[in-house]
DNA sequence: AAGTCTGTGTGAAAAGATTGACAAAAAAGT
DNA sequence: ACTTTTTTGTCAATCTTTTCACACAGACTT
């Protein structure tokens, strides 16, 4: 599909344009150029311009980019005009309320189960979903085309379990453990590291 | 304390090294090489060096670093050694998790408190604590010392909230709603964007 | 106690990312 | 219809980050 490699800096960045395409929507603005959109953004117009350019050429020199156009390239881009089946792993509180945060839904994003190995847990409802044990993932996965993986269980199992979920084709994690999960070439994992991501803060409080 | 600037490519690594140095605690393992821990972590000696030189010299040449001296050293540089105190703005789903959350206690974090403008939760338990109303939130942030503000609230408030913590002497917001803040120089926030993240992997499903 | 060898700290080179500048295209104005 | 203005796409320059290479400090061996 693209030519070249896109960066990781640049794919990392396109959800950002995508949101504030969203907001633009919302405020009934049609066009815009990417001189203001940097303005808003507080990003140069020239790494706007070369980001988009990475994935084709959406704007027209003299009017600039069309929202609803733009908006449309990108959740192509981003894979959000696809459907995509989602299982969480583990329903302690963070799965629970991972399973409860109903914003997924509208970008195309559909929590289909939850599981955990928790034996009080299995059969307990987490929103709308029933908690399962970890028992039916494999028919489940099956049966259901799922295609990514949310992990919310402790460190320990985590390795094991992806490593389970792999095999039952799983490809895309999106892995909450405090651990980096060591996959093969095929398979993709995104880290939430909340921790981590709370030390820059602790560490701009002792540096800042 | 430190002379020249930080670069945030090496503050955002600080935590991995971190992590792994707790891992290697664990198992005893008592001095280990740039070489070695670059082998376990996945990236280059040479960053690792570089990175830990950013804040002084703690190897030693023909014996590699020591893991308690150097997790030590680490822990002081990301702050951890401070114990800082959290509340939590937002009791829905995400923001109980989170108050229930225990982890954070272990690195010097405190939750102290969470507040929600729902009358409905307010008085509720959430792990420890009772939800507090937002009008409680100014003398209990001047009573409780609070340096991090986390903010587990839909976008549209977010900004407001944000600037009202501020008037109140937050300056440090860990914030998972879905919109950038945008914070007087003075202060800073650590964004925790879940959609953003969710996309790097319907990105990499559809294009990988 | 001398010699060997490991492995850091560091300056320099390479790679990668961002910004600046401008020709060319389209839109708006006259 | 012609000119001016706007604004993209793109190439070059700059800036940042990562990697390489090696002198030599200091641990370990015999």
């Amino acid at each position: 599909m693209n030519k070249n490699v896109i960066s990781d800096a640049v794919k990392r960045r396109l959800p950002r344009y995508y949101r504030f395409l969203s907001v633009l929507q919302e405020e009934k603005v049609e066009r815009i150029s990417s001189e203001e959109l940097s303005k808003r953004m507080g990003v140069t117009a020239s790494q706007i311009r070369q980001d988009l350019n990475n994935f084709g050429g959406f704007g027209q020199q003299g009017y600039g980019y069309n929202v609803d156009k733009l908006k449309t390239e990108l959740s192509r881009i981003l894979g959000l005009d696809t459907a995509h089946n989602i299982i969480i792993i583990g329903a302690g509180n963070l799965g629970q309320a991972l399973a409860k945060y109903s914003n997924f839904q509208t970008r195309g994003l559909i929590v289909k189960g939850i599981f955990d190995s928790n034996e009080d847990l299995i059969g307990k409802k987490a929103g709308e979903l029933t908690v399962l044990p970890m028992s039916a993932l494999e028919d489940f996965i099956k049966e259901n085309d799922i295609s990514i993986a949310t992990l919310a269980i402790p460190k320990e199992p985590a390795p094991e379990v992806a490593a389970m979920l792999y095999d039952y084709g799983v490809r895309a994690f999106w892995n909450f453990a405090h651990v980096d999960l060591d996959l093969p070439e095929d398979a993709v994992s995104e880290n939430v590291h909340l921790s981590d991501s709370l030390m820059q803060l602790t560490y701009w409080l002792n540096n800042g």
